[in-house]
DNA sequence: CTGTTAGCGCCTTCAG
DNA sequence: CTGAAGGCGCTAACAG
């Protein structure tokens, strides 16, 4: 089945697909009569313009610069470095738009990637919390589009903003060893998740490290891994609080499983930082507004550099290599959930 | 400044256009010889095929809805919201793709609409948190393309959907009355912002009607209206708390200025609930990770049915008005940050 | 005011 | 394997 055309209409109403064109955007060099005419031919076929083909004759071309992220996940943490994308294209000379992609799986974050760049609706990609395999990397260049990765994996082989896990795991473990603590617990994700990302074993493997340095055990039961999110966090917190031998503090691997240990704790009449201290990871602006303390990645300005790189890429003339923006160190940020235990 | 098309490819290369686009598209029927010839040609003209003429020849289209919001304010109770957005695309048949545009003023914002009218490059428009003047729906309807309101304002005259602001702004001072509280604050944002809404002004009727419905007085001093967000929200309570006679329970008009206020209560020594009750508005995911006390509005499903609205009417053959979707009622979520005055 | 005529940039036959 | 020609659906001069 394909749909009528301008020129269906003309014909229909009896007109040239000029005056059709002329109603249909709404020129006023079209007399009363004859628009009705029109508008009723295209009431009756039911007509409705190729947006695509609008687009073709016209000067003003639409430009966009596409973000993929995993769909379902993390939200809030890509909502706070969308917030940073947002400001720098604000800031911007040309009006790029934003187009978003999700990934619903590791299969379809591939054919999105093999559809961008053959259709190349953008015209550069960032890549958040996902890798990029060299194969697209490649398409991508052949295709002209350049590419940033924002997320917390060091050592990628490609252009990427964002910190490093490990040592963001040690500063966080050793703020609450510095604040008197020995016994520490870790609550996070499994150590590979769907994506293929080791974040969770990075932040672990810094956890351990500080724990080591400072001659602290690591009690097996201390360490709850589990699914993503809030609520396996809490779970994960209320089982550790039925250990007689319970930690005075918890590193949980997110903003958001800390205030699922949070919840757990005070569910069970305990107060924080009183009797268990919480340290975070992200710094998500919630956590500014809950007083978490936790450690800054600088959600938002990753984000804002990164399309500063993609807009300096595009803008260049020769696609040459410019050095990739680097985001400040790690740091904790000290707020009202930690404390030095009793 | 203007782009180079696949011609002057083909003449820079001293070949066809029809080879040039074999070369792009991947064709296999072109020998090594050529293909290299061509490909030099694309990178020292920088030639970056345009998508939108791809696809007016093809069947496969890119196809796209776009989102308009506002840039800046609200972005968790908008994070939110295009969560459910995602999920209805992700389990629609067509694969459409979202397009961002983030209005930094009201200015800027009827721009954006008259690029999206004239460029027509998305195929249905959701309007968040911002009103759709009746000269921009006449040209989207002229241009084919739907649209839908995603907003908390009630009674507009065009498609929206939406919770009534004076009603959740009665349901939560109730709670709090039932609750046995007399002394009620409300803290918000002035009356009038910048885009020309009225929401807080809205839920302060739902407020006063609910306490005049008690028989309660309202003191002026209870009236903290400020900026928008955490921190205008937090001062107010700040000073608020001064008040020798100062309330038992506050009603903050969003979620983000009720965690606001409930920092300046726990910085002032007291405590939430017992000494003050905070109840909140939106129901963002967080008010669930905070165990805020709220009134729920849907936001998430607000996205989702918006975008299913939007896809049944680009499906449709004729623009036949179906049925704006109806979100279910506002409703208080009792948590933790409420409970009977002492 | 309105019809006609070129394209927009690319893809896809169709011959060669 | 490759060049030329026709057309996708619409807009924008240009004459009337």
């Amino acid at each position: 089945m394909t749909y009528p055309t301008i020129r269906d209409v003309a014909r229909k109403a009896g007109v040239g697909v000029g005056t059709v064109s002329r109603v249909i955007n709404n020129n006023p060099r079209v007399s009363q009569e004859t628009q009705a005419r029109v508008m009723d031919a295209i009431q009756e076929l039911g007509f409705r313009p190729n947006h695509i083909a609008r687009q073709l004759p016209r000067k003003t071309r639409l430009r966009s610069i596409g973000v993929i992220t995993q769909a379902f996940v993390n939200y809030y943490s890509f909502a706070d470095r969308l917030r940073g994308v947002q400001k720098a294209l604000y800031r911007a000379p040309a009006n790029f738009e934003l187009t978003l992609y999700h990934a619903s799986s590791l299969e379809n974050y591939e054919e999105r990637l093999a559809s961008i760049v053959s259709a190349s609706p953008v015209e550069g990609l960032m890549v958040v919390d996902l890798d990029l395999p060299e194969e697209y990397r490649a398409m991508l260049t052949m295709a002209g589009i350049p590419f940033i990765g924002i997320n917390h994996f060091q050592g990628a082989d490609w252009p990427c903003i964002g910190g490093d896990n490990v040592e963001g795991g040690t500063l966080a473990t050793e703020y609450l060893i510095q604040l008197g603590h020995r016994r520490i617990a870790y609550v996070g994700d499994e150590f590979l998740d769907y994506y293929g990302f080791i974040t969770s074993s990075e932040r672990f493997e810094g956890y351990k490290r500080a724990m080591e340095g400072a001659g602290l055990e690591i009690d097996d039961q201390w360490v709850m891994l589990g699914e993503f999110g809030y609520e396996a966090a809490r779970q994960n917190m209320l089982r550790l609080l039925n250990d007689p031998q319970r930690p005075t503090a918890v590193f949980a691997m997110t903003d958001i499983q800390a205030l699922g240990c949070i919840a757990a704790i005070r569910e069970s009449g305990l107060r924080v930082p009183e009797d268990i201290s919480v340290i975070g990871y992200d710094d998500l602006d919630l956590a500014y507004h809950t007083g978490l303390t936790t450690v800054r990645q600088h959600l938002e300005l990753s984000g804002q550099l990164g399309l500063e790189y993609l807009l300096r890429l595009i803008s260049a003339d020769a696609r040459a290599s410019l050095p990739v923006p680097r985001l400040p160190p790690l740091e904790v940020v000290p707020r009202q959930t930690t404390c030095a235990p009793r």
